[in-house]
DNA sequence: CTTTACACCTGACTGC
DNA sequence: TGCAGTCAGGTGTAAA
């Protein structure tokens, strides 16, 4: 999926072409995604402007007067800007338009993004209440003590949404590159040392990544439909068998989680 | 409590 | 050309 920067990425695009527009027009052409999606609520939201959007790990919110819009992405999930109405297509499940005159288009082949409206409490959501700290505000030595007897390996522990919002595998992978740190270690025996780089490098990766605009695989484009460029950034992820960049030794692929783990056996211990 | 395995869904790709 | 198997950016839930 879209990873927090995608995600990141995603918001900016909605904020400088739909805030402030009034939404008058929604349409559902499938009812159901990983959770059914509030097809009668949503109508609630005709007339109401969109005073700002923001973003919670994964998660897309969209302020309304009256009540705020969760928009997860999923794997596959993608939402396009269309100045021009283009007919839907297969995997174009919703659509919100602003001003009778833009186009915010849902699109998500597999299905396992969500949409859910709720009040201003949205930090309450069910969803959303148990998420860790936004990587921006993380504290290494926070972290650390929440890993505190922990076996779970770090990657795994990255990628735990409690412990911290927003990082999936492919920025798990490239912030432990960056870090110098085996993907398997034991979370509970890291040294303080290693937190504090941890979670420098999970800044600097994430940041470099939204600046870029996001990374491009499969089918992460910006909404606009301009694709992202960090994709040849990627130090690691999708590159197993090919030199490290650091020290030339083939990078490997393991399996943690059941997700694929690529990492330099010389520059990670 | 922690940890793991599975579920959901579609499409792309590989090998026979 | 077809078909079975594997893999893919996520995450809630059940089971161990």
């Amino acid at each position: 999926m879209p990873e927090l920067p995608e995600v990141e990425t995603t918001r900016l695009a909605l904020s400088l072409h739909a805030e402030g527009g009034t939404l008058t027009a929604v349409s559902v052409r499938t009812r159901q995604l990983r959770w059914p999606v509030p097809t009668t609520a949503l109508q609630k939201l005709r007339g109401q402007a969109l005073l700002s959007t923001g973003r919670r790990g994964k998660y897309l919110l969209l302020h309304f007067e009256e009540a705020v819009l969760i928009i997860h992405l999923g794997m596959s999930g993608r939402l396009r800007i269309l100045k021009k109405p283009t007919p839907p297509t297969k995997h174009d499940h919703l659509d919100f338009v602003f001003d009778d005159r833009l186009t915010v288009r849902y699109q998500d082949p597999r299905k396992f993004g969500s949409v859910h409206l709720t009040g201003r409490h949205w930090q309450k959501h069910r969803l959303l209440y148990q998420l860790g700290p936004e990587p921006n505000d993380l504290k290494a030595g926070d972290l650390k003590k929440r890993a505190q007897g922990r076996k779970v390996a770090i990657k795994n522990f990255l990628m735990d949404s409690r412990m911290i919002a927003g990082i999936g595998n492919i920025y798990a992978t490239e912030s432990l590159f960056a870090a110098g740190i085996h993907p398997m270690r034991p979370v509970g025996r890291l040294s303080e040392a290693r937190f504090v780089r941890l979670v420098k490098a999970i800044r600097i990766v994430l940041n470099k990544a939204i600046r870029a605009g996001g990374t491009t695989l499969k089918d992460f484009l910006q909404p606009g439909g301009e694709t992202g460029y960090f994709a040849v950034k990627l130090l690691v992820y999708g590159r197993e068998g090919l030199p490290c960049s650091k020290c030339k030794t083939p990078l490997k692929n393991i399996r943690l989680a059941g997700r694929s783990t690529v990492y330099c056996p010389q520059c990670q211990r």
